[in-house]
DNA sequence: GCGACAG
DNA sequence: ATCTTGTCGC
């Protein structure tokens, strides 16, 4: 398996030269999603919140179930919340997504947020709770309690404006989905 | 053997 | 992430 975790590696260093940084409009922005999946044995429920921007007033919930597919591996997460998420997030309308993830504050550049970001040619944040071992602090910047990092579709500073308009300590719109997918059924 | 890191 | 009671602290 490491023989083909270093083909993902080498993908992921190429696509991390297709991630646009540029700044994004935060005044313009009128709608926030946030995805956040959970797992219950072999399932992968994963949550989508739509809240306005910068109030969190929720305007749209949804979650989806999938089997787990892929193991959790440091550096690799995209490998295994990718389809989750994308499931979640599929037809759904918002001006930037967040994502429980790192974005560019990654070993290679390109974490979940950066994968989700290319696939649906959207802008999207990274937000994660820790920071990854070995990646340069320039790549991140900590917002409260969260690290926030490039997706797609925005820089570092527009990205950092949006999660602190947000307030709080960490994302209300991400809390809201991370509480979503754990409601057990 | 040592070290250990998004969720 | 998830398994889990009580418990220390703001």
């Amino acid at each position: 398996m490491t023989e083909k975790l270093k083909k993902i590696a080498q993908l992921q260093r190429e696509f991390s030269k297709r991630v646009v940084e540029r700044p994004l409009d935060v005044d313009s922005i009128e709608t926030v999603g946030a995805v956040d999946v959970s797992y219950r044995e072999n399932t992968a429920v994963s949550a989508l919140v739509v809240c306005t921007f910068p109030d969190c007033e929720v305007l749209e919930a949804r979650t989806t179930k999938a089997r787990a597919t892929f193991p959790y591996i440091p550096t690799y997460f995209f490998l295994r919340e990718t389809r989750p998420v994308l499931l979640v997030a599929k037809n759904a309308d918002f001006d930037v997504l967040l994502v429980e993830g790192h974005g560019r504050a990654h070993p290679r550049g390109y974490g979940l947020a950066s994968h989700i970001g290319l696939v649906l040619k959207k802008p999207v944040i990274g937000v994660a709770k820790r920071p990854l071992r070995g990646v340069p602090e320039g790549l991140y910047k900590k917002v409260g309690k969260a690290y926030v990092s490039v997706g797609h579709l925005v820089d570092l500073k527009s990205a950092a404006e949006v999660v602190g308009a947000l307030g709080g300590s960490y994302p209300k719109p991400l809390k809201l989905a991370d509480k979503l997918s754990k409601v057990r059924t």
